[in-house]
DNA sequence: CATATAAGTCAACGACCGTTGACTTGTGAG
DNA sequence: CTCACAAGTCAACGGTCGTTGACTTATATG
């Protein structure tokens, strides 16, 4: 109402039109996975042609790519003290239900993870943005792989969790998971 | 040549064409996952007619379970004492790639875990055949709950060194890795 | 106001998917 | 030897997929 001062009603704007088709592909491939969710999905969603995804982005896996190149990954988490990396980094992927429901970067990975188009992708995204920046902040002996062991911990307890749905890892043990996990990440951080 | 006391020269084994049509499809969804891997293809490898499938299994999501029912999962890690038992799991999945190649259960699961058609199914497996299965063996207080996280950390582990190629995880550090996670999961083993 | 260009639409391509019903043919029981 | 039935084949169904070239239309520039 108030911040209309010049308000042109335009039919055609490529970048409010380029913002939905993202929005749009960030739930689906959040939800679906990279194999599951269908371009025409994701633009009827956006209210868009289908066409358009090749003329702003070039082709399905390239959109792909776009999603994951605009993630400040692991920045919240590497804020605290090391000494409380492990409560920090097991808290924050524990309670990660209550982000933004409609995207959820770790949920596209894990459900994109069996798609060979990807993989290479996928593969730089948890190495450069995740295991890299988590070794930087560690430090010591053989911080790549004590690094690589925390995200693979984080990959494999959110499949677990929140893809699969196992029950013994269920909100009703939340506090049981977490506790257990945040003293492993803790040994790693410290070191071996 | 010694062995054929009877040799009928059959065209038609519906046991060995069920059997070839399973061997097929244990390759293919090792491969490919449960969305990538095609029944034409399948059947293809198993030279076979692609509508047997229907026939022998009726259809592709029951196929794809057969193949998990013939699982003895954690039998052979499950033969050494408790003490060893860090050792032993993180020695297993390390080495695993000298398993028979052809089919790799564990490939195939972290591969088809984006399916929404199958999770219900995978869901089962990872409860019923190893999850459980660990914690009747170590016992203890929140047996359910350390037992879901080393199975999870196998996931993970698996899924960034073999399914994604992770760099820092490769066989040049493979040593390490072994090391590092085996005192992981003997912590979970021993007890909170 | 005229017009070049970008933005968006439309319909179709070729390929693959799982499934299915009708068909042919081998095989073992009588 | 016959024949009923199981085993295996074939072709097609209806659907989805990512992609693409030709088309229309709005917008900004002159």
């Amino acid at each position: 109402m108030s911040e209309a001062v010049q308000e042109p009603v335009k039919k055609r704007d490529p970048v409010a039109t380029r913002a939905r088709l993202l929005a749009s592909a960030r739930v689906a491939f959040t939800q679906k996975g990279y194999e599951g969710a269908g371009l025409r999905e994701i633009c009827r969603n956006a209210g868009v042609d289908q066409a358009l995804v090749k003329r702003y982005f070039g082709s399905k896996e390239a959109l792909f790519r776009e999603i994951f190149d605009s993630g400040m990954w692991m920045e919240e988490v590497l804020s605290v003290p090391k000494e409380q990396l492990g409560e920090a980094i097991a808290g924050f992927w524990i309670d990660i239900e209550k982000s933004s429901v409609e995207f959820d970067a770790t949920m596209a990975l894990l459900r994109s993870v069996g798609s060979h188009q990807v993989t290479s992708q996928l593969r730089a995204v948890v190495e450069d943005q995740h295991i890299d920046r988590l070794a930087g902040y560690i430090g010591g002996r053989n911080a790549r792989q004590r690094a690589a062991l925390i995200i693979s911990q984080i990959i494999g307890i959110d499949t677990s969790r929140r893809v699969l749905g196992v029950e013994a890892m269920n909100d009703k043990n939340k506090e049981t998971i977490r506790n257990l996990w945040a003293s492993q990440i803790q040994a790693l951080v410290d070191n071996p």
